[in-house]
This record gives structure tokens, sequence and C-alpha cells, in this order.
RNA sequence: GGUCCGGUAGUUCAGUUGGUUAGAAUACAUGCCUGUCACGCAUGGGGUCGCGGGUUCGAGUCCCGUCCGGACCGCCA
């Protein structure tokens, strides 16, 4: 038996038994003939003793060969601690060790296995083995296996079945870059890995099968950010015979069950919902983040016409108010512009307007507003005294986005964006298409499986940019966590749609032919929702970047740099897969 | 495809205007220490300054290229 117990669970009541502890050794403390060794697992931390007089020099000795990391087990008997510390759960006792089991050394690590490691980014993900031992990320893996396990219980609880569906799936040119893999047996030919599992789960409801989820690996191949890796993971879901409405209702309750069973936050009211041209007016965004104010204000009416050139000529002047700011001084409010002037801004330039306490107002364009045209602005955007202004203009589109992201800055200048404090919002009327100026076509906003809203369907042929969509998303705190749509289920609409979508009728045949035969033999209406695992989960624990809710993750670059993926094959593994290596000769 | 930041001891970092033998903390090793829990004290070892080239009497430092890592833009239906 290598345990009788584990590092986190002996207490003060323990006290008297004789109890054998497997563990890896966080670290010795060594005062010569009195030796203490922290034993650590997945559970806790347990501190072990050797004492001369107690144990005798022959353990002691074998005590202090131990190093950092080194597994061992520790027979001894659990005895009260001479100071007590508060800190631990099991602070209150010791081990006495009667017997000391190395059962495997180890190197030094190359960082330290603490929560407050000195690793670095790079280091921590070649020996992730080791990272993995830390509690700040072991904590992490926990609340996903515990978010996954609540969702689970949910949607059984609602009658919902997990289906699998294929991994090596068939390439579309539609959306992001698939990942392939060569067919040995199927010379030149292709599969690819799902970047969802959107057609099967729409055949599963052709099939009958009303309510189906599986928490599944997605794949795209397209470059990575902090908060996106080429394989992640989805909830994904689809229902028949619903509506939107039952979509949201559903959804909104797994959300719902799992803030309160996994973070102890309940939600008493239902989720706010905005349409999608209601958030971008007041946000400039279609995943809001709603923890703070600070909504656009159209400053065209007060702004224009008063001889400043750079607004009369915008389509859009727009306002921020920022509270309590008009303090800022010369060097902040500069280095705001310079932020903003920044290329993955792009704007430029910053207007200002300090609304002072005097009731006086200070601009960075005094020469063309007097006094009362600032005071106009101000009412205009609600600013009170000791407020500030920040003030962008331009095209629309370009400047919504751009003022998105000063407020989401001056959110975190101002320590409104809490992670703690979760604000879910629904942003529901999602447009059907999106003009794409580099192939000067319309691609689906969501998918080409999305649904246009009945009521707008006559705009289909004369405005297809207006077409609104039965298409949703969920935000939370600004992360888009999921989205949905109600499906295409009418065969004429679908290739409708895949014209709009400059398909051919041979192209859509030849992609997406299964579908619509599936579709002639009784679809049902139907519709469903993805979420993003990795997102839900870091957002529910408070972190921007997913990386250290997925146990094994990739690099910036796709790398795994702990097993150094991907890499070359050799000439014979390519040969079989009848893939023509290519020499470069030097 | 692009922008920005970084790469110096096992690790995290400092290194001034280009100038003597490249430092600190921590980790590691050895010794001392009977109530530690970031234990303490003493001693010691440890460097291809990412790589290549250039400027210079002299380069960790300046320039060019390149590789690696990070953040972001494009991209991600």
């Amino acid at each position: 038996m290598y345990r009788s117990h584990t590092c986190g669970e002996l207490r003060s009541q323990d006290i008297g038994q004789k109890v054998t502890l497997s563990g890896w050794v966080q670290t010795i403390r060594d005062k010569g003939n009195l030796v203490w060794v922290d034993l650590r697992d997945r559970y806790g931390i347990t501190q072990i003793v050797a004492e001369i007089e107690a144990v005798g020099a022959d353990i002691v000795e074998k005590t202090k060969e131990l190093g950092r990391e080194y597994v061992v087990q520790i027979k001894g008997e659990v005895i009260a601690r001479h100071s007590v510390n508060p800190n631990m759960s099991t602070g209150e006792i010791e081990i006495k060790a009667e017997e000391v089991n190395i059962l495997n050394a180890s190197l030094v690590p190359p960082f330290t296995i603490e929560d407050e490691t000195d690793g670095g980014e790079e280091l921590r993900m070649k020996y992730r083995y080791l990272d993995l031992r830390r509690n700040p990320v072991k904590d992490k893996l926990l609340l996903r296996s515990k978010v996954s396990l609540e969702t689970r219980k949910y949607f059984d609880s609602v009658d919902f079945i997990e289906v699998e569906t294929p991994y090596l799936i068939k390439s579309t040119p539609e959306g992001a870059r698939d990942f392939v893999v060569p067919s040995r047996m199927n010379e030149g030919e292709f599969y690819a890995l799902p970047q969802s599992p959107q057609t099967f789960k729409q055949l599963l409801m052709v099939s009958g099968y009303d309510r189906y989820y599986q928490i599944v690996k997605c794949f795209r191949d397209e470059d990575l950010r902090a908060d996106r890796q080429p394989e992640f993971t989805q909830i994904d879901c689809e229902m028949a015979f619903v509506e939107q409405e039952d979509i949201l209702q559903t959804f909104e309750g797994l959300v719902k069950h799992l803030f309160k069973s996994c973070r102890g936050v309940e939600f008493t009211e239902d989720f706010p919902r905005m349409t999608y041209a209601e958030a971008m007016e007041r946000y400039g965004s279609d995943k809001p983040d709603i923890r703070f104010e600070m909504e656009f204000c159209n400053l065209n009416a007060v702004a224009q016409g008063k001889g400043f050139g750079v607004f009369d000529s915008a389509e859009l002047v727009v306002a921020i108010n920022a509270k309590d700011c008009a303090g800022y001084t010369r060097k902040q409010l500069d280095k705001l512009v310079d932020w903003v002037k920044r290329p993955q801004i792009g704007a430029k330039g910053l207007i200002y307007c300090k609304c002072n306490e005097d009731g006086t107002f200070k601009s960075s364009v005094d020469k063309f507003f007097d006094q009362d045209a600032l005071a106009e602005w101000a009412k205009a955007a609600g600013a009170e005294k000791g407020d500030l202004l920040l003030v962008l203009s331009g095209e629309t589109d370009t400047v919504r986005k751009q003022m998105n992201e000063l407020r989401l800055h001056m959110g975190n200048e101002l320590g409104l964006r809490n992670p703690n404090v979760f604000k879910p919002l629904w942003v529901v009327d999602f447009p059907l298409l999106e003009w794409d100026e580099e192939s000067e076509r319309y691609h689906a906003m969501h998918h080409p499986f999305t649904s246009p809203k009945e009521e707008d369907l006559e705009l289909i042929d004369t405005e297809p940019g207006k077409v609104r969509a039965n298409a949703y998303d969920l935000a939370v705190n600004g992360v888009e966590i999921g989205g949905g749509s109600i499906r295409i289920h009418n065969k004429d609409l679908q290739a409708r749609m895949f014209e709009l979508l400059g398909f051919s009728d041979e192209e859509a045949k030849k992609q997406f032919g299964f579908l619509m035969n599936a579709f002639e033999f009784g679809a049902p209406p139907h519709g469903g929702i993805a979420f993003g695992f990795d997102r839900l989960v870091a957002t529910m624990g408070g972190s921007e970047s997913i990386r250290d809710y997925i146990a094994f993750p990739k690099n910036n670059s796709g790398r795994d740099i702990m097993i150094d993926s991907p890499s070359t094959l050799n000439d014979e593994q390519l040969a079989e897969l009848n893939i023509q290596t290519t020499h470069t000769v030097q």
C-alpha cells in the first residue's frame, strides 16, 4: 500500500494514528538534528518531521538526502505541532517520520513548483508536466473538469443525448482554414478536421434526435491569440422543433447552472438582451462588456457645422464619458492620444474635453468650440463636473471599432472590469451577410446554414446586406462565449443561400449535397448553439487567457514546445501518403 | 502577411555615454544550527551575453540579418 491518506486530509482529530503518505517533496527545512519536509500531492501539503531524539540519526540522515520533487513514501504517526501554522489546512499536525522510502529521485526542477513560480512562460510550457503540479494551474483544470461534469448533468436533466461525430471529415472553403489529413488509402485525397460538427448535428435533427449535445474538439488553422488555440473545445448543441426563444432559455439555464454549481454565483434575473444594431451603436462591439457603462454618445448634432473640418467631414462623431477624469494631466492625455494612434487602433487623433469642477470646459479644440458649444457636448454626453469626454470621429464602422478599444482600455485603467463580477448579455438579430472587400462578395456572418428572418426575406434580392438572421451570441464580460442560430431546413432556401454566397450549383452540390439531400427527407425545423468551452471556463475563472485552462496548449506559433510538434515526416512516411517531397538543392 | 516588446548564471532580472575580471536575488552544493513553514547563518561552484555578420583600438551595449518567445493587427463562416 503506497498510502493510507492523501497529503491534504489529516487534521488534529487524526493525532495518534499511524499513517502512510506518498507524494512529492515540496521543500526541506534542515535544522541539523531536526528536519522538516513538506510533502505534496494534488490534495495538499502535509509536514513531515524527523527529530533525532524521537526517530534516531538514521531517519534524520535519510530525510536529509531528499531533494526537491523526489517522490517519497513516509510512514509514521500523526502528532500535534509545537507551533501551529494557521495558513495551512493541515497546519495543526505533522507526521513523525518512522520510515522514509524514496520511490523515485528527481532532477532539480528548472523552475520552482510554487504558486508564484520563477519560471517564464516558455519554460513552463516546455516542462508543462511540472507546471501542472502548481496550484494555480491545477485549480484551473479542476474548474474545467467541474464545468464539464455539470454541463453533462444539466443536459441529462433536460433530456439531451450526447452523440459523437467524426473527426475525419471533408474540407470546405467557407469559413476558417481547415487542418487536413492525407488519406493513405485514397491517393491524392485528404480529410479535413472539423471546424465544428455543424452539418452532422443538423443531420442528427433530421434523424429525429431532437436534443443533441457534445463536448467536442474543433480545429481551425488560423493564427493564434491568448484566447485562441488551433484545437479547442466546444459545448455543441442542436434542438429540433424549437424557436430562438427555446434555445436562449435552455442555454441561459445552462449558464446559470454552471455559475451556481461551479462558482457559487447566482443570477437572479434574466440575462439582458440587445440587438446587434444596438450593441454596435452603444458599444461599437457585438460582444459588449456591460460591467461598466461609458456608453457611446453621438455628438454629430452638436459638434458638426462649427467649422472644425475633421468633425464636419466625419460620418460619425462619438464620445465616451470617463467619469471623474477631468483631473487627467497633459501627460496622461498625451499618452491616451498615442495609444489610439498605435497602428493596432489606427485613429488619426483623439479630442478631449474636460468638464472642470468650476463649470468651465477645457478641450483640445477650444479654437473651434466656445464654452457654450462644449456645454452642449457635455449635455449630449451626460457629462457632469469633473468628467472627461473623449471624442473620436471618422467613418462609422472604423470609429466604432476604435472607440470600443478605447472604452475597454479606459475600463481597465479605471479598474471597472472586475474579473469576479459576471455580466452576461444576449446579442440577437445579427446580420445574415457581411460584405467582404477582398473577395468582393457576401460572406455568411455566422455560417451558411443560418436562416434569415422571415420579415426580412423580401430584402434578400435587393439589399442582402440588410437582411437580419435568426442568429444570436452570448457575451460574458466582453468575451464571446458562444453563438448559434435557427437553421434553414428548406432545400430551396438553402440553395438560394449558397447562391447568394457565390457557390455555383455544382459546388454547392459537391460540398453540401448530403445536407441538401437530407433536407428532402423530412427535416424538422431546428436550431442550435455552440459555446467555446475553453473561453467559458477561463471567463468563469476570471482569466482572459485560455492557455492555463488547457492541460497541454500550443504556443503563439501553433507549436507544442514540450513534444516539439509539428515535426517533419521521413521519406517513407511521405511516400506512403503519396506526398511528393521537394528537395531544395543548396 | 504586418506592428510592437523581449532573449545576459539552472531561473527571474539589472547592466549607465561603447572601456578593467559581466552583477543581484533566487536555485544548487558543502558546513553549522532542535520548532521551521519564503527558516537562518557561513562558504562555494555556476556565463558561447540566442546565432551570424558589420562598425570600432575596444561591443552584453551601436548597425544589418537571422532564429526563438510574448502581446496585438490582418485572419478566425
